[in-house]
DNA sequence: AAGGTTCAGTGGTCTTGCATACACAACTCG
DNA sequence: CGAGTTGTGTATGCAAGACCACTGAACCTT
């Protein structure tokens, strides 16, 4: 089943989005990370020349092709995917609403090779390049909180990466457990063991066979696309004890 | 040798470099790509308040403390790297010169977990926090021109997860041949398995029976720190025939 | 020239996780 | 309610790499 199921998705019998969506349309942009600098005013201006979209639940709304535009998220949450050739799935992040995605747009370039799928019904609006660039130039501090967006990413992207290249299977989903769980109920929800699976870009089998091994020494308890973390700390233990942690590293610091 | 030869460097028994470098450092920092909107008078201002610094090839140095700050690279290249608890090395970038790294003090963080490594004899401009924020708000070029290059970063970041995510150790290698081997002569000149080994995450063995499947199959040939690339043609059929390539994929776009 | 150190090449064992193949449960929708 | 779909649990063989233990060659230093 692997040569994606990303096709049989299910065609929400779900009425479509409204293109004004009955809300304050200015209210929605103000709420935007790299906007919160501008007044009404301005804001108003932007919104004028931004169509706004939607696009509904399990749908990919961006894929190879596309324009080189940015994507402002209003609401909603969207994931970023790559896919390999023989179908397997990983997924780069997953993007909360009240910020951007598709900045790629900056140096020209299309999402190149990164699909976008909407995890909820989102509400998206569109910038393209030329009206990114102009508002970043009128609007330094924009382009602030665009560099301290994307550096967090960065920084994310590469956290990412070690888990990835330094934990064996069973950190990499100890490493994801902790994540994803909502720090107040401990629960994961929403999350099949082949979503997750992508997140650490293993089989579903593989990752269903390491969740077992939690649930039996007591760390988790588990319902259809349901996760509970019970004994935290024994996780982090699990992760900690491979990798990530700070080491004191004897290094020559000389400069 | 796992744990770290981090420390057995070389005390390169090298003349230190004079701070002045004998160069016109106005021409130095006109060289960097994020400050080449900048006017010859703009440069000059920002040259007093940054200090000028040089790293010795082989040093690492910058660790896990040091301050909040933007590194502009003048010459030489940069290794930013991670470490695993156990020792195991894995590399996140190469810093070219003309460019800067350090990019987490724009978030208020350190380096966070990576250290920097001077591959050659490095001569570096340090940008505090605050004398970044400024630059970038007065100068939005500056700003526009950070945000690119974070960018594609961020994307060079991506390629690198997704490489290492999907391919096996072959395609891994594969990919690392053609992204290092010169374009002009095909020569990968100064790196040694164990530095390979850790831009692909894995042991230095398993990197050099690899190699040697590429060698025996006339794809490369080798030499002490010298691999030289033959049949660039095959190594693209590698690892195309393992992931990367897009996918025509039959996506739902939609929006 | 000698001794030490860094590189590169190899063989053998052991573990991990992939591939594959089912079985069954839960959910969905007509 | 019943059929199809999606999610979860298991087992087995197999291959890739990690790990371990050396060997010898190239290079550097004195």
């Amino acid at each position: 089943m692997r040569p994606s199921n990303l096709t049989g998705r299910k065609k929400a019998a779900m009425p479509q989005l409204p293109e004004s969506y009955g809300v304050n349309k200015l209210e929605l942009l103000s709420s935007m990370d790299i906007l919160q600098d501008l007044t009404e005013d301005e804001i108003e201006t932007l919104m004028d020349k931004s169509p706004m979209r939607t696009a509904l639940k399990d749908t990919i709304f961006y894929g190879l092709d596309g324009p080189e535009v940015l994507f402002l998220l209003k609401s909603g949450k969207v994931e970023l995917f790559r896919q390999s050739p023989d179908g397997r799935k990983l997924t780069l992040a997953t993007v909360e609403e009240g910020t951007f995605f598709g900045e790629m747009s900056l140096i020209g370039l299309r999402l190149n090779g990164t699909y976008a799928m909407a995890r909820e019904d989102c509400v998206i609006c569109v910038l393209s390049r030329h009206d990114l660039e102009s508002l970043m130039l009128e609007h330094p501090t924009v382009a602030l909180r665009v560099a301290e967006a994307l550096t967090r990413r960065l920084e994310e992207t590469r956290e990412l990466l070690q888990e990835i290249a330094f934990n064996d299977l069973t950190g990499k989903v100890a490493g994801l457990l902790l994540q994803l769980a909502a720090e107040d109920t401990n629960i994961i929800d929403g999350y099949s063991h082949e979503d997750l699976a992508a997140r650490v870009g293993c089989l579903r089998e593989s990752f269903t066979a390491v969740l077992d091994r939690f649930k039996r020494s007591g760390a988790v308890t588990t319902g259809r696309k349901r996760i509970k973390v019970i004994d935290r700390a024994q996780i982090e233990g699990i992760i900690n004890q491979r990798s990530g942690a700070p080491t004191p590293a004897k290094s020559d610091v000389r400069i």
